[in-house]
DNA sequence: GAACCGATTTAAGGCTCTTGTAAGGTTCTC
DNA sequence: GAGAACCTTACAAGAGCCTTAAATCGGTTC
């Protein structure tokens, strides 16, 4: 349940023996994930193409300083940052944290710290209890795992196909409130989601048909006329 | 929107200078939910009673250290944790980061960094789209759930239109304050509201219908004659 | 590469409840 | 007491959602 090295690890850092020694000492905790760049354009270029889980960078880069790059990447992802800094300004530390950064680190550190530190972030940021251990819930007689995307009913399984996935998910993390169908269509096609609408409706039908006992009449997955869908999930699992 | 600093922080340190220190600065900065504590036995005795949602923890205490204390406090709740310290020992900090501790700071810092590591850490604990329940409030007997669009009284749950959801969310955004017709219908209908004073009429008794006793008689939802209207919700829950 | 199969989308007709309208009533203000 | 501001009620229309079936897409197998 513990997927944190899995993730994928960015490091960023000018000097090519950090990098190494950084990487190394990562792999050898378990990590087998880990990307690396010298420099700003390649950092970049690393993050869309790669899509690291955490970034690791330093603030002294050849082509700009870290802050900038992270300003630069906040345009398309919110993934976790940790500085690693030579100088321990205390205004460096403001600056980072205020941007958003996750962590700070001052060189010379252990190496152990660092890895302690990326593990507590990566912790903190990807196990959410939504999306840890409590995407298994129950609905009446049936059972529902998000995880696995089925619906289980005494003996029989249903299983959920990607969109009424991506429905019940988006549902569940916003469970006793209303969901708005624009909200719905975005996190099911994304950003172009316009002229989903009735798709949506569809997939609604299919999702009632599986979680509903009477489908044409939702206990759970209520309608809110005007306003979007709603969820009710009467207590914890 | 960001409800971080309606959060119980509970701050241990035994120096009573200090805990003033970072109260003050904290209340300052809009944190109006500061307990203290200058040992480990009261500060047990805190977390169990006022659930703060944060703790604030020094390392060096008289009955014992930090990191025990955590281990105390992990019996029974889960709650992030932010470590200070006045020695910079490596040691320390791994031992504090490897117990679950959020993060480490050492003295002397600061104060802003400290209030910008507290709320890195309170938005990324709490800012799950589930937790945060933003509007939910009571009138008398009711409860107003703007988040599910549902009126609450006893058993039954009286469901609010579109319409009414809008009016309700305006009046309870300006709560206290009187909030024109003008500025009502602009809500719900948009830029081109002009001409809808009487619907927004009908709209606001239908309102009054679900959350007042007599809906005849409002004692919630006032009409000021010639400036607007005003809800009145006494204490926030 | 053709045939198949499930998932997804499109489309069209149907139903229901919200909404806006309008008309008459009430209360306040000058 | 007259006019303005606001309330109340009922009802018709259509927006918004449902449902179903057929078409299309995308991947897999032979």
């Amino acid at each position: 349940m513990d997927h944190v090295k899995d993730k994928k690890v960015l490091i960023v850092d000018d000097e090519p023996e950090i990098r190494l020694m950084i990487e190394r000492f990562l792999r050898k905790e378990g990590f087998f994930r880990v990307y690396t760049a010298g420099d700003c354009v390649s950092a970049l270029a690393n993050c869309r193409r790669d899509k690291p889980d955490i970034a690791i960078l330093d603030v002294m880069l050849p082509d700009g300083d870290g802050f900038s790059l992270l300003s630069s990447i906040r345009q398309f992802s919110d993934i976790p940052v940790l500085f690693l800094s030579a100088c321990g300004e205390d205004e460096d530390r403001l600056l980072g944290l205020g941007l958003g950064a996750d962590d700070y680190i001052v060189k010379p550190f252990l190496p152990r710290e660092l890895v302690l530190r990326l593990m507590a972030i990566l912790r903190r940021v990807y196990s959410s209890p939504v999306t840890d251990h409590l995407t298994v819930f129950r609905l009446g007689e049936k059972t529902i795992d998000l995880d696995s995307a089925i619906v289980r009913n005494k003996q029989e399984e249903l299983p959920l196909t990607a969109k009424e996935h991506a429905i019940l998910v988006k549902l569940y993390e916003n469970r006793g409130r209303i969901v708005t169908s624009d909200a719905l269509c975005q996190a099911v096609w994304g950003d172009d989601s316009f002229g989903y609408e009735n798709t949506l409706m569809v997939h609604i039908r299919r999702v009632r048909e599986k979680i509903e006992p009477v489908p044409s009449n939702p206990v759970y997955l209520h309608t809110v006329r005007g306003l979007g869908y709603k969820l009710l999930v009467t207590e914890k699992q």
